[in-house]
DNA sequence: GATGAATGAGATTTCATTCAT
DNA sequence: CATGAATGAAATCTCATTCAT
C-alpha cells in the first residue's frame, strides 16, 4: 500500500466521518425541535460551526434530513432482510423482526423520531418518495409474516391483520418517542417485554 | 328577552360558529401538513379567505393551535373524569378509557394528531403548559388504574406497569394518524380490537 | 356598467399599473446596475418599499426580469410584424425596421438595455428560452430582408450578408445604451441620421 | 549570469506564465458567464484548482478583473499610439484604427468582451478610474479623426461627428460578442468589410 | 368582516475570502 | 502550490403580522 494510496483513503475516510458527525448533530436537533422548526443555525449551533458552513458539506436542509433518513432505512432493510431470509418460522420471524426494530431505535433513535414525525409530511415531496416505498413494504412484510401466522395457527384468526399491523407498527416505532439508552432497560429487554405484550396480552392469566 | 339581546345572541353565535369553523379548517391543515410547516396563508386559502383576514378572529397563529388544543384536551379530560367517577372496576376503566380515547379520536381527529406531533415542542413555551400538564395527569391516571389492576389480580404482575403505561398510550393515540371517520370499521368496533388484543395478546390459544 | 363591474374593472386595473411601476423601476435598476449585479433590496429601494415587500407582487428575482424582457419582446415583434405585413419594398422595409426599432429604444430602454446586457447569460436557463427562439427569429427576419434587396439590387452583392446582419443589429441596438430620450435628438432623428449612414456610408461624394 | 539569478528569472518566468494562464481561463469564464455571475469557484473549475487556491496568486475576484482590463487596455493604446504616430491621413487613420481594433477582438476577446459588458458598472469604483479615462480618450481620439476628415472633405459634413463616434464604436467593439477566431473570416477580412460598410454604405451605386 | 398591500424579522442559501496543513 | 474546511457578510426569499380601505 503506497502511501499515496493511504493517504487519499484517509482523507476520504475523515471526510466521511465529519459527514457522519455533523449528520449525527443534525439528526439529534431535527429530532428533538421538529424538522421545519429548527433553523439551520441551531443545526450549525450542535454542530459547533456557523450556518453557512453547513453548506460546505450539504447542499441544503433537505438534503441533510434526505441523509439521514436513507442512511437508517437503507440499514434497517438489510437487518429486516437478513431475518426474512434466514427461514424462521411465523413465530420467531415476528419476535426477530421486532427486536431488529428495537436494536434499531437503540442505534438510530434521532433517524426514527424524524421518520416518525415527518416523513408524512415529507413524503409528498417527489424527493422523498423512498419514503412511501418503504412504507408499502414494510406494510407488505408484516401482512405476510402475520397472514403466514393465522394459516399457521399460531396469531389469532379472530382479529383484523390490517389491524394488528398498525397496532404493531405503532406500538414498536413510537418507542422511538421516549427511549433512552441511558435508561434502566437496554433494548433487547424493552423488546423482550413488548414482544411478551403483543403476544400474550397484559391479562394475568 | 329584547331583540337587542336577541340580536347579540345570534351574533355572538353566529361569531363563535364561524371560529369553529376556522379552527377546524385550521386544524385539518396543521395536522396534514405539520404546524410550523403550514403558513398562515394556507389556512387562510382553507379557511376561504384571504392571510390578513384570520386577524380578525384571532390573535396569532399561536393562539389557534392554542385554542384547538384546549377545546379538546377539556372535552378529553371530562370525558375522562366520567368514566373515573363511576365507580368501575380495575378491568371495565380500562376498557372505557380506551373506548373514550377511540371517541375522541373519532371527533377530534385533527386535534388529536396536532397533540402527538407537535405538543413536545409546543410544550417548551410558557403558553401551552397546560399539556405538560396533561400529559402528567394522564400518566398518572393509567399508572393508578394499572396498579390497581395489579393489585386486583386483573393485569399481570411480571411487565413493567411504566412500560404498559407507554405501551397502551401509543397504542391508542397513534391510532389517530390512520383513522378514517369513513372507513369499515367504526371508532367503537376498532376500539373492541384494540382492547382484546391488548389484553389477551395476538398469539391463539 | 354597474358599480360592481367597475369596482373589478379597477382593481384589476390598479393592479396590473402597479405591477407595470415597479416593473419599471426594477428595469431601471438592473440597467443600469447589471441584472446579477443589483440586489432586491436594491430594486425595492427604487420602489419605495422593503425588500420583501417585492414577493408580494412577483414570485423572484427573476420573474421580473423575465416579465420585462418579455413585455418588451412581445411588443417589439407586434411593431416589426406590421411592418412585415404592409408589403413594402426592401428599402422601405429596411428603414420602417430600424425606425421601429429605435422607436422600441425610446419606450422600452432600459427593457432593451438588460436584453442586450443579459440575454446571452440568461438564455441558458430554460425559462428562458424564449430569448433564444425571438433571436433566431430576428435573424432570419433580417436576412430574408438582406437577401431580397440583394436580388432587388437595392444592397449590395459584394458584402457578406451575415455580417450586414450582424453590423445592423449591433449597431441599432446598442444605442440603447447611450440614447436618453431627453437629449437634443428625438428617437425618429436618431434614426434618420443612422439609416443615412448604413445606407450611404459615412464618406463625402 | 549565477546560477541563482538565472534561477530566480525562471521562476519569476514561470510564475508569470502561470499568472497568465490563470488569467486565461477568469477571462473566458467572466466573458461567458458575466463577471459578477460568474463564482471563484467556477473561475478555479475552469483553471483546474480548488476556490481558495486562486488566492494564492490573486489577491482579489476584483483583482483578477482588474488585470485582465488593465493588461488589455495598455497593449490596445501602444498599438492605438503607433498608428496615431505614423502621420497617416484622415481616411488611412480611419482604416487603420479600426483593423487595429479588430486585431485587438481577434487577440483579446475574452478581454474585449469583459469590457464591454462590465466597464460601465466597474467604472464606478475607485480602482478603476482607468476605465473611464481611457473611455474618454478613445472619445477624444476618434472625434479628433472624424472632424479633421470633415475638414479634410473626406467625411460627410451632413452627420452629426457625436453620432457616427458612437456608430463606430458600438460597431466595432460589439464584434467582440460574436467573433470566432475559428470562424470563415479572418480578423483582417472582417474588418475590411466594415471598414467597406461604413465608408461607402450598403446600398449598390 | 374581508381585502390587498406592505412590513420587518428571520430563515435559507451563496460566496468571496482566510488559513492551517 | 494546492487542498479542504471554515468564516462571515450579504443576498434571496418566506411569512406572521399590521393596517388603511
Amino acid at each position: 500500500m503506497s502511501p499515496r494510496r493511504r493517504d487519499s483513503e484517509s482523507t476520504a475516510a475523515a471526510r466521511a466521518e465529519r459527514r457522519a458527525e455533523l449528520l449525527a448533530a443534525a439528526a439529534e436537533v431535527f429530532a428533538s425541535r421538529g424538522y421545519s422548526a429548527t433553523t439551520v443555525r441551531e443545526v450549525a449551533d450542535a454542530a459547533g460551526m456557523l450556518g453557512g458552513s453547513l453548506y460546505y458539506h450539504f447542499d441544503s436542509k433537505e438534503s441533510m434530513v434526505d441523509e439521514i433518513l436513507s442512511t437508517f432505512l437503507t440499514d434497517m432493510w438489510a437487518a429486516y432482510d437478513r431475518v426474512l431470509g434466514s427461514g424462521l418460522g411465523s413465530r420467531e420471524t415476528f419476535r426477530a423482526l421486532v427486536a431488529e426494530s428495537f436494536r434499531m431505535i437503540d442505534t438510530y433513535r434521532p433517524a426514527v423520531v424524524i421518520y416518525q414525525n415527518e416523513s408524512k409530511h415529507l413524503a409528498q415531496s417527489p424527493r422523498f418518495t423512498y419514503l412511501a416505498d418503504s412504507q408499502r413494504r414494510f406494510r407488505e412484510m408484516w401482512l405476510a409474516v402475520l397472514d403466514r401466522g393465522v394459516l399457521d395457527g399460531v396469531f389469532r384468526a379472530d382479529l383484523d391483520t390490517g389491524l394488528i399491523y398498525r397496532f404493531i407498527r405503532d406500538t414498536v416505532w413510537v418507542a422511538a418517542s421516549w427511549y433512552r439508552g441511558d435508561g434502566p432497560l437496554s433494548a433487547d429487554e424493552i423488546a423482550g417485554q413488548y414482544i411478551v405484550m403483543v403476544l400474550e396480552g397484559i391479562l394475568s392469566t
